[in-house]
DNA sequence: AAAATAGTTCAAATGTTTTTGAACTATTTA
DNA sequence: TAAATAGTTCAAAAACATTTGAACTATTTT
């Protein structure tokens, strides 16, 4: 602990702080099958060019892990971030 | 629960993707007394402007309670708003 | 081999947040 | 009563985040 400059916790935290990226959370911890970005962009409704820019967030802040495979890149959530820097946060700081 | 529009949630999160309130939050966390915006301000070294702006965005969000008391107003930390919406995050969406 | 599909990258446009300084209100101290 | 202190408000500037469409790579299907 002793944090000085807090850099990854506001990562995280800025990489929650949207509705898109939000609902694409939503939608994967909801889902117990493996997903695409392209599934997850037409069940939510968003572009190509958008779910790229917000995959690529979430990914940077260790949100979601992907896999690519061939074509198709999938996505799935990563709870050991949630659990350090999201459901302990406060007990930490 | 079954979120759909997730606006509190997102304006926590907002709130929290600052490292200036972060610092604010940590600050007031470790501190038992309590404390007036012109203090958390001196010892952080943020300008009354935009320590106002900074705290006003915290209050909105529900993060820190203030009372007024002649000149001053003291903040202090809701922890109930961190139990809600970050600590049980994750469990919760 | 051509067409379709999945996703990325880029730059421009748009939108949102943060910082700044000056002017302000209200209270307290000299 | 004047000066000092605590904080707010405003508008402009600066910084940052998001959306968009077009052009691109790589893979799969026809």
């Amino acid at each position: 602990m002793m944090n000085t400059k807090n850099t990854d916790q506001i990562t995280i935290f800025k990489a929650l702080a949207d509705s898109v990226r939000l609902d694409i959370i939503e939608y994967l911890k909801h889902n117990d099958h493996e997903v695409s970005c392209g599934e997850v962009g037409k069940a939510l409704n968003i572009s190509k060019t958008s779910g790229s820019y917000h995959f690529k967030l979430l990914q940077e802040a260790g949100i979601i892990t992907t896999r690519k495979e061939a074509r198709e890149k999938y996505v799935s959530l990563n709870s050991k971030t949630f659990d350090k820097y999201v459901t302990n946060f406060y007990k930490n700081i």
